[in-house]
DNA sequence: AGTATGGAACGAACGGTGTTTGTTCCTGGA
DNA sequence: TCCAGGAACAAACACCGTTCGTTCCATACT
């Protein structure tokens, strides 16, 4: 039973809960019933994972995961405080799997912007791999046993290419808005045009853009101009994502090309 | 009735409805019967803003939007579709503000960037004058007659900036969802903190950050080592606001710079 | 002037939601 | 063998967004 506490307390990591969690954090997953498919912390985030995938986050509701263990959603409440931290574990559920994904490799002077790049290619990757498992995610702090695996491996790449340690704190905030904002935005636009095909997504866009550039244009002179990129997937022959991500990476790089110039003159 | 009808599709500007709007955005607001408050769609919008003000986001049910006007929900259901299109003209409603808000300034290519810091600052004032109201604005697009309003004004700040044309285009959703993000995490210390003083917050901070500090060097080595600026407030002398600010504006000016050498090659 | 009509208003209900409460019942330890 | 304690769980609470069916009245037409 203490091993069960444990791994509940631990997840993957050999972490005390840290301070802000709930007391519920730190409680037991006892044996139990035997004759009853074991509940668990793991096995209701197993659960709602498996919901999300298939379903969607909308359709994660407690009565939905107790209903795949044959119970009610009361009997949650003796693993898991509220839906919250729940969704708490979730989001370090996710974080998790990009972690484990991540090969390690030793970051340099040389090599971290590319692997800066990966990383967060790897992190949009899983996150939208989970439907809009993201739209939970917004306001989380990364600060769970797997979360904090991530952070350090940002940090590693961000001081290895001579970020400001200001800067290098903040950028693992931006970075992971700006994941949590594409993958939302990434789902609303496959749902739009769930059972549509490629001819008639094109078509919608198009309608868009007619829309936009049908526009009075003295009064929106640059919207009706750019109708076409703005409804273009592709603004600068680049997809959308790895345009964001550029613009980031040299923002960030930028405030490491001061810290050379400034060590250089002192 | 007529003139009703008119206000309440066109919003502030003599713009029809998108293609994308549902069918109640060309319905009627008629006089309806006399001894009540009169029911309008910018009323219900006017009632939710200040719900939203008040309490918040989760308060704005439309039960509690039709209390206000004392009567039930299914009253508001003739002036819009769902809630969903509520939250559109609440969305609209915060953008008009914005707009209002901003002084016309001819953009240059030398006041580019300030115009552009300017602008995102004033749409995070407005923003984060809202309590959480942002949460409710992550995956819609600024089509409506008052989100065109600002499309335009960044896009003219951006092109006299040199900025490219798919550049530019991009960028207002990338500086999008950077304000929305930022309002909905502001807006979480602010409640997380709600009835705290100075020092408690100061407190708990410190805590977090002992926390960061205290765990294990071998594998944590950059998060124990950054665990300071990670938690703090102006990690460069900077606001943090103002700092995803100076990335992202720097990332997009890197782009104009690339055009320039582009042209000035060719 | 009288009447038909269409839309606003609205109470009630439907099928959900997260969470709490009170109870039953099993199991590990004394 | 007995007991304490915790897991399991049904029912209830107070909400939610939305729909349905009805009432009622201002307007538009005859």
């Amino acid at each position: 039973m203490t091993i069960a506490r444990d791994k509940a307390q631990r997840g993957r990591l050999g972490v005390a809960p840290p301070p802000w969690a709930g007391p519920k954090a730190a409680q037991a997953g006892r044996a139990g019933r035997a004759d009853k498919p074991q509940l668990s912390r793991e096995a209701i985030v197993a659960a709602a994972m498996r919901i999300v995938d298939g379903e969607g986050l909308d359709a994660v509701s407690m009565r939905r995961i107790a209903h795949e263990f044959g119970t009610g959603a009361a009997s949650l409440y003796a693993y898991v405080a509220n839906k919250d931290e729940l969704l708490d574990l979730i989001f370090d559920w996710v974080m998790g799997e990009t972690a484990d994904r991540w090969p390690e490799t030793e970051p340099t002077a040389d090599n971290w912007r590319d692997l800066a790049r990966d990383t967060i290619r790897l992190a949009h990757e899983v996150l939208t791999s989970h439907r809009d498992v993201a739209r939970a995610f917004q306001g989380r702090i990364p600060f769970g046993s797997n979360g904090l695996r991530l952070v350090e491996i940002q940090l590693a790449i961000m001081r290895a290419g001579g970020v400001p340690d200001g800067v290098a704190a903040f950028a693992g905030d931006l970075i992971g808005q700006f994941l949590i904002s594409w993958a939302v935005e990434d789902d609303m636009w496959r749902t739009r045009f769930a059972d549509a095909d490629e001819e008639r997504i094109a078509g919608q866009m198009a309608e868009i853009r007619d829309y936009l550039a049908a526009l009075p244009a003295d009064r929106f002179p640059n919207v009706v101009a750019l109708a076409g990129p703005l409804m273009s997937q592709q603004p600068e022959g680049l997809d959308r994502f790895e345009l964001g991500l550029e613009v980031l990476l040299r923002g960030i790089a930028s405030f490491a090309a001061d810290a050379r110039e400034r060590d250089g003159k002192d």
